[in-house]
DNA sequence: CCGGTCGATGTGAACGCTAACATGTTAGTT
DNA sequence: AACTAACATGTTAGCGTTCACATCGACCGG
């Protein structure tokens, strides 16, 4: 267990009788080395249990081998889900994957994170920060390395992996309007996220396609406001009969206060939510709702950023539709 | 924008007029160095832009700064905010955590994780994987420096931050004695969890220390196996008032399997779970639960491994009692 | 007023690798 | 048989730091 001195590029040469370029060589696959070669600088290294140093590669070719993520804290959920597939799809092709933590709403926060990752020499960016602020920082303070942003909007200059946000909204008011309802009012999240304003965009478009008015209540992702706001909600007097809930954790709060209060959902009054978290298919009722799919988009930011890295870039933007999970918090509007 | 080459410390020193030694040593704060001097050099490194590099440094020095993360994949909401506190905590030191998720099932997958990390040449590494297992392979597959493991076994030789699951288990099922519960079922998590077992011992240890008999039902911590079990417990015939379950996962899963057969919670049956989950506030009822303070957890952790690799270390364990929250799910027994 | 000590700075080498070019060897062409 | 192209390998330098040691002046005591 004892440490004899990591061996080096030349230990194995010279165990190997061979000059420290052809294990260098070995190293990098190079297709110039003749079989017979390889195997015997391979064997060299297993034997000297051979580690090559990544500081020194990196120094050397100036090419350092690390992603940096850059995510903000608030919802733990998703874009850990995200993140932990990322890193997969990174690591199966090499890379190493810096995760910083940040305080979105604190630009000085967001800065020193970059900054650390800049400092690192990282060679591409992913921004996991639906605040809307945090991403034109954080472009603005990278320079010189390809960033693709998560979930945000689309810019066609830029990289970027989101859920159709627009779509879920549009699909979530649709479905509610399919059921008959006519006075929709739609939760929303806070200003400044990318899926609050593309989601509320959603509903109010497919509101005022259908001739119906939009109502629009500023949530903040917040469990407790979904269910502070369901405790003072005037359905009664205002005859609202649905919800559109532009995140689950609002909705399971929302719910709760409704059980409360013991109006029926879905008799009463129907709820949909947007996430598909675990947890919704055992609320009471379980809740219908947009499910998005983290893996998959985690997955493919990471991949149309390794591209870009390598120049094989094709494409720039990718747009994922969430799928609508039918249970059981929405019905036929009870008006008919 | 163009990149006119990254300026070297070379750079640095012929504009201060110093030697590069010189500005080595400002960078590395050397106290033997003239104040006026120092800010010469500041102001040169300012004006170029200079941004040392981490790889020359981590060659010269073999001090890579550094760490290394296994988090394993299964249940994303507890070690994400460990993990994001620990990130936060390693960078105020100035170190960078590069983050591998693992499929801790799969021994493949954990030695490949750690063998990527040790590539990597980190100085410390944290085990987020709370599977006996994972732990017992990542333990031997590094060597020569600190692993700290999160949620594990206390063994005094190794660093190692907790919570006390037996204390929790034993506090858990305490409230229950307390209310006059006597026939109370313990709802685990599944096996080679080191929190399944010290839970579980903690149950098991306060229900015979109150001379009544432990009733183990076998989960595995997921939301739908409390409600199967839920769906299927045989309540009645067997006169089951109270259980503790390990998790609030499952426990939300069991409520809404109750909810469904009109058994009431807390009146008929009292449920404790374990976690203190956001949603457990607005379940229905409210769950009484233990929380665990991961931010506390993480942070802790993080500090034990800084501070044996700086040497400064003093203790190697610590150990978290999570505390009891009560809400609407636990009552006195309905057979008084 | 001279050797010794300390504080401030400089010099050269080393860290472990890759890049660029050089060399030698084999095989194909004429 | 000589000439070249292509392959396989070797040689030298450099990446940007830190480390170990050398130098230089100023200050101190006897």
């Amino acid at each position: 267990m004892t440490n004899p001195k990591q061996a080096n590029i030349y230990d194995v040469a010279r165990l190997a009788k061979v000059s420290h370029q052809t294990v260098s060589r070995v190293l990098n696959n190079n297709p110039s080395i003749r079989p017979e070669t390889k195997t015997r600088v391979l064997k060299a290294m297993e034997a000297l249990g051979y580690r090559p140093s990544l500081a020194a590669r990196a120094l050397a070719s100036s090419k350092t081998n690390m992603l940096g993520i850059l995510s903000s804290n608030a919802d733990f959920t998703g874009p850990a889900a995200m993140i932990h597939y990322m890193e997969a799809a990174a690591r199966a092709q090499g890379y190493f994957v810096v995760t910083v933590g940040i305080d979105a709403n604190d630009e000085e926060s967001v800065q020193s994170g970059i900054d650390h990752l800049m400092n690192l020499g990282i060679e591409g960016l992913a921004l996991v920060t639906p605040q809307l602020r945090a991403v034109e920082i954080a472009r603005a303070a990278v320079s010189g390395i390809p960033v693709v942003t998560l979930d945000s909007m689309y810019r066609m200059d830029e990289l970027a992996v989101s859920v159709d946000n627009f779509a879920g909204g549009a699909a979530a008011t649709q479905h509610l309007i399919d059921l008959g309802h006519q006075n929709i009012v739609h939760i929303s999240g806070p200003q400044g996220w990318f899926e609050s304003t593309t989601r509320a965009a959603g509903y109010t478009a497919t509101m005022l396609n259908a001739n119906l008015v939009p109502q629009i209540i500023d949530g903040d992702w917040q469990l407790t406001t979904g269910y502070r706001i369901g405790e003072k909600l005037d359905v009664e007097s205002k005859d609202i009969t649905a919800l559109f809930i532009a995140n689950d954790r609002m909705a399971i709060g929302f719910l709760h206060a409704m059980r409360e209060r013991g109006i029926d959902v879905p008799k009463r009054l129907s709820v949909i939510g947007f996430d598909d978290l675990e947890e919704t298919g055992y609320t009471s009722p379980p809740l219908t709702t947009l499910r998005q799919d983290f893996k998959e988009l985690g997955q493919r930011a990471m991949n149309l950023l390794l591209a870009e890295i390598a120049g094989t870039s094709t494409k720039k933007l990718e747009r994922l539709v969430p799928e609508l999970v039918l249970r059981s918090s929405t019905a036929a509007t009870p008006k008919l």
